[in-house]
DNA sequence: ACGTCATTGTATCTGTTAGAAATATCTGGC
DNA sequence: GCCAGATATTTCTAACAGATACAATGACGT
């Protein structure tokens, strides 16, 4: 049992939500857990088929031909939160950015430079996404229950968005192409 | 091709610094990547035997009976520069702490603030690790051309638990039990 | 000398997953 | 009616983690 846990949890907390097609739930899902999670058809469609098997989602009629509307059961609730209670299975690290400047020798001072500053970028691109998101939701979301806990994960992107902010300034200083190092 | 690229770029990155068994490859990659990379034997064994075909390594007689140690081609050097320099391919999120906040709601306050307290925890330790790293390595390899790229990524390391700690102090202060919350 | 136990080392298998491709269907603009 | 693009489903491939099985080696106590 307890197969394909990790997409069943974000599945049924969609479903938790409000009943949704399959493709409405990808898109969900990549919009409002984008930032820290991702699902693909390829999980979604087999991971709703085994759900449905069990009992935990009950499958309507769609908005059209051959497509189908899912809506979470009280069983399908239960185990939720069951799959919420489980530890965090934590996914090993892979951080591509990381790796290329450990072997930065190789690489070279000045790819490293580049790299570093397309990091920089794109932390305060998310940075700035992340305070647009918490001013809109704070707004407009700011009363309902959930709001505590969505506001914790969007500020856990700016804690992070600024530390690689601070951390790419202080690494391009530190291999600046003035110095090269005798 | 490039198939297997991730995976052929630490194995062979792994290889540019010393020859190795594949064993020890993977303990290398384990202990000194560990923090920002990982790889199994399911996928050293077999890149190691593509590595080869493709005349990027080249396999040695090693410690003993049906070992082998593999060293670094002029090509696969150059075929390492290749790979550093391909576009950083990210990984797809998955943050199972993050995942489970986001349903706090449905988890319940109580279990959200252990998951934090854990994850802040967690944290402090790494903090510490690294420093510990950093100190170590800075004594002891501070002269080595590689050195300043591999403080770049314990630094990276450094930043990013200073930034979680804060982020879970403020969040289990804000997620405090004492506010039910109407 | 003998057993045994941890470490080193090689190899393979299974299930999960990402990502893309193939295929329909519906909607609105022209 | 026709086309473009969004909606929706399904399937395939290769990457990958993690587990397992296996064998050789060497250190240790007895």
């Amino acid at each position: 049992m307890a197969r394909s846990s990790q997409t069943q949890m974000a599945v049924l907390g969609g479903l938790s939500i409000e009943p949704m097609t399959a493709y409405a739930l990808r898109e969900a899902i990549r919009d409002v857990l984008g930032h820290f999670w991702s699902e693909s058809f390829g999980q979604i469609y087999p991971t709703l088929q085994v759900l449905e098997e069990e009992g935990h989602v009950r499958r309507r009629e769609g908005p059209r031909a051959r497509s189908s509307v899912f809506e979470i059961t009280a069983s399908g609730t239960a185990r939720l939160i069951e799959l919420l209670t489980e530890p965090i299975r934590d996914t090993p690290p892979r951080d591509g950015l990381l790796l290329r400047l450990f072997f930065g020798r190789t690489l070279g001072r000045e790819r490293c430079r580049g790299l570093l500053q397309a990091a920089r970028d794109r932390a305060v691109q998310n940075l700035h996404e992340y305070e647009a998101l918490h001013a809109q939701l704070s707004a407009a979301e700011g009363d309902t229950p959930d709001w505590p806990f969505i506001e914790v994960t969007i500020r856990a992107g700016i804690h992070h968005s600024r530390a690689t902010i601070a951390w790419a300034d202080e690494s391009l200083a530190a291999m600046s192409p003035e110095e090269p190092r005798s």
